[in-house]
DNA sequence: CGAAATTTTGATCACGTTCAACTTCAGTGG
DNA sequence: CCACTGAAGTTGAACGTGATCAAAATTTCG
């Protein structure tokens, strides 16, 4: 299962996390390449197998390379709520790894490729670098900020209103590692994993995809979900986008060229 | 209503997020002063005033020292969802700051006496000192196991069981600013705003609160919770507190190179 | 004290769960 | 090639929870 990292460099500034961290930061020279040396393993997890389990101990951060994942917490009643789905560029052992024990599992949902590094040698790097932990931050914000989201799906949108958001949310998502057309994406899961995604029942998630693609709304064929009326869909699900700011560079206090040095951004 | 900061040290140190941050991290020699000629203002906002507006820029970190919060969102419908509630020691403008206009508005639910700095101040603070960035990831975290924690309360859980969670979660918040005694505490909240927080109506939150108290769980006298049977309640609520590991400590003490290279742009 | 906000209680009913059956489809072995 | 299996998707009927609306009771506060 594990490998080697025996990444390239070229494959590495095209990993889905890199694309990422770009967006937030304009790395400096030889960032990418510390990042790159702190990955002691790289794997492909089957489907179905989980990453990260409920209750124990996990002090990795593993950077999703391509397939699909969902943190998800197992109730006393047999229910799963899912938290979040994991997309390429995202982190799994966030924000697990900061907590003494896991408090939810990630599993697989299909067949996934990860680079993992110990949370302790980012951190180390952190030091040399603050722009690696500013960019946690910016990262575990983001998080945050969709938990968010998903949590104003569950409390108080319809069905109809939580699908649509969660449809927009992750085409998004995808869109901005490159992983979605301009109006459509592969979206390999399950409709039990959509409904435990939205605190739904599996039939009743059912008839509401049922009632979006009569609606006009969307198509689904094999795993492809077209969305044929985006604005409608935004106005049904509220959706807005999450938009990150960049983060704010370092500033040099010994200004000697001041005049060239401001940012007009 | 901005008053100067005027915060002596002695105060400072005694500030509850500087009691959560010691919880993280241990601070290096002259960490807490430069925390705090970071804040540019000090303020009391009057109850029921909002401090963030969602959809409008919001770029500061506000550290509350005082007095009881809501991050909130409110849908087209009128529907209100609370995402968070924000206690002594808790900061605003997370994750408003990180993102280019803030998603939610943050009202005050009582009168609150909040500490406040720009996010720019204290990212450039990280440039020179790491662990107020790792801080920052470690506080980020935090909010984001916190809202996977409302996720699944309003997802998957019954009334009583979300209100269960709730109370043990206040419970334990206010427990690690020393805001709370052992089995009980002050929650000055309507329950209005309890309702929107679990994402139930104002009647249906009503009842499962008098459900609670004629189970012999929990009393309420004025404001006051008391917690007849944590272990009661725990079972119920299936809660498990969120433990925040410490960040690890740099592990080479001499600074890191200076920042007189080139701008790597 | 009076007005407004909050809490409590009651009656009704729509929505979404539950449970069950059935269909479709992919994979597998006879 | 078809029968068998299991997973995933679809549909239907019945039930119960929690929303909604309304009004009364109580508390808070100007």
């Amino acid at each position: 299962m594990t490998t080697l990292p025996g990444t390239t460099m070229s494959e590495w500034s095209r990993h889905p996390f890199v694309a990422r961290l770009g967006r937030m930061i304009e790395p400096r020279k030889g960032d990418l390449e510390c990042l790159r040396r702190l990955i002691e393993s790289s794997a492909t997890i089957r489907k179905h197998r989980d990453l990260v389990i409920d209750g124990y101990e996990y002090r990795k951060l593993c950077f999703v390379e391509e397939g699909f994942a969902a943190r998800y917490k197992l109730l006393r009643n047999g229910k799963r709520q899912i938290l979040n789905v994991l997309l390429p560029g995202d982190v799994v052992g966030l924000p697990g790894s900061f907590l003494e024990r896991a408090n939810y599992s990630v599993i697989a949902v299909t067949d996934i490729r990860i680079h993992a590094c110990s949370i302790e040698a980012y951190v180390a790097l952190s030091y040399q670098r603050p722009q690696f932990a500013l960019a946690l931050s910016w990262l575990a914000a983001q998080e945050a900020a969709l938990h968010a989201e998903h949590l104003i799906n569950t409390g108080r949108r319809t069905p109809r209103e939580r699908l649509a958001h969660f449809l927009l949310e992750i085409h998004s998502r995808l869109e901005t590692v490159g992983r979605a057309a301009e109006s459509s994406f592969d979206l390999p899961f399950s409709q039990e994993v959509i409904a435990d995604a939205l605190g739904l029942s599996v039939p009743h998630l059912n008839r509401t995809l049922a009632l979006l693609r009569a609606e006009g709304l969307i198509a689904v064929h094999d795993h492809r979900v077209e969305l044929i009326d985006t604005t409608g869909l935004q106005a049904l699900g509220q959706f807005q986008p999450l938009v990150l700011t960049r983060i704010p560079p370092e500033h040099f206090p010994e200004r000697r060229t001041p005049a060239f040095r401001r940012d007009a951004r």
